[in-house]
DNA sequence: TACCGTTGACTGACTGTTCAGTCTAAACGT
DNA sequence: ACGTTTAGACTGAACAGTCAGTCAACGGTA
């Protein structure tokens, strides 16, 4: 609010302007077919001023996709903070990854995370980046999960081995999600996620809206299975 | 065999030979960055050529995306015939997805994978393709869970559930083994994906290579998690 | 004046695609 | 058996469009 910080945030803010553009438009029309002219026209600057900003356009890129990890970031721990238990917590987690627009999200935000692992991929300053940023998300489920524990709402189980999982089973989950799958949509997806977690943490998990309208089709499928597959369970070894 | 087939196979040979290169110069390269110059050179001919034959740059990487997929599916096939039990199955497919450098599989070829993701979220020509091939992978992984079930391997469980979970945790750590992460690697990732479907399923599997040489910083992890969660066993209301 | 954010105009490099034609080998007519 | 025609694979060269990055100048401010 000082002068001093009003000076700085006049060129911070016409930064972040921009970075807030770039990442629009790498949602809406993808990393590879993003150019500096639709940015800068985002942001009410000449494709010169970009480049003034930010050099070049991988360092424009590179920063946009650091801006979004920040943001989201913060947006997930205030959204944790904001949830009175840890299975509330858990669920948030599995919601902001899982379900289609999360609301105040970006459209599209989807594109920007598979767009952002074909970068690490290859780019190894972005490879960086993605590693302290999953750290980052495996450390939030680990603590909510030691919280549970604490509180006496999850079992105790090995915290890092269940993490790694978890963290892989959404990312899986979320791709057939943001791929718009047929068999895989987000009701699916939380169900499955949610169920995994309940089952490993030992917690009963209820789906949300049992009088739900599609699931005529799922119900038909899963059947079939189960018939294939007839109920006598005989468990072999180890079923522990 | 015969004449007329010989004289498909003549412009099929080069087509084949294109795609070929193509799904080379896009695993190396990345999609992105694949010039139709690169694929030509690559195969002995000039841009026009490949233009010849596919008409147009889209065209080109499109069928090499088929062609990559239906190479994967067959190559898979054969692995599942050449397993003797649903076991060897199931970790075979687990290799083949989190493990580093399938053998003969050209390196790389996760990029390829993450390409078609961040492609199918756009193109939606790519996105059915996508899905039939999702679909079949997850028909390979029920169709060995049958087999086990029916032979008293596994337990009696939801199949396409299990599928689904198990589709997504693979996914998921397939991605963690392509992006090099140093807490997910490919042997964490066998671990954990065989660990999960043994405790669905209920049979015993045990890690390979216990006196492994490349366990010193990954024990130390472990063993650190596991310090902090004891192993007293106090689970809850409604474990399993 | 000196500085700095800002810009329009420009450029140099890259690249998908076209096109006019070349080469080869089979098909054909005689 | 032999010249001619045809068809199709193939290419070098050029075209046309795109786009990141440069630069000299301009205007407001300290």
């Amino acid at each position: 609010m000082t002068a001093a910080t009003r000076e700085t945030s006049a060129q911070d803010e016409r930064r972040e302007q921009m970075l807030a553009a770039a990442v629009e438009v790498i949602c809406e029309r993808g990393f590879a077919e993003t150019r500096i002219a639709d940015v800068a026209t985002r942001a009410n600057a000449s494709p010169a001023l970009v480049i003034y900003y930010f050099g070049t356009k991988d360092g424009l890129l590179t920063a946009a996709f650091r801006h979004s990890e920040e943001k989201f970031y913060r947006s997930t721990s205030e959204l944790m903070a904001a949830q009175p238990d840890a299975r509330a917590k858990l669920e948030s987690l599995v919601r902001v990854t899982c379900v289609k627009q999360g609301r105040d999200e970006v459209p599209g935000a989807w594109g920007l995370w598979l767009d952002l692992w074909v970068q690490a991929f290859r780019h190894p300053e972005l490879s960086k980046d993605r590693a302290v940023f999953d750290r980052r998300w495996a450390v939030t489920i680990e603590d909510v999960v030691r919280e549970g524990q604490g509180a006496g709402e999850f079992g105790e189980i090995d915290v890092e081995e269940f993490a790694i999982s978890f963290a892989a089973l959404m990312d899986g989950l979320s791709i057939q999600v943001a791929l718009d799958d047929e068999i895989v949509d987000s009701t699916r997806a939380l169900a499955v996620a949610m169920g995994f977690a309940a089952r490993a943490l030992g917690f009963t998990w209820v789906p949300p809206g049992r009088a739900g309208a599609d699931s005529s089709r799922r119900n038909k499928d899963r059947q079939r299975s189960e018939s294939t597959a007839p109920r006598a369970a005989k468990l072999p070894r180890s079923a522990r």
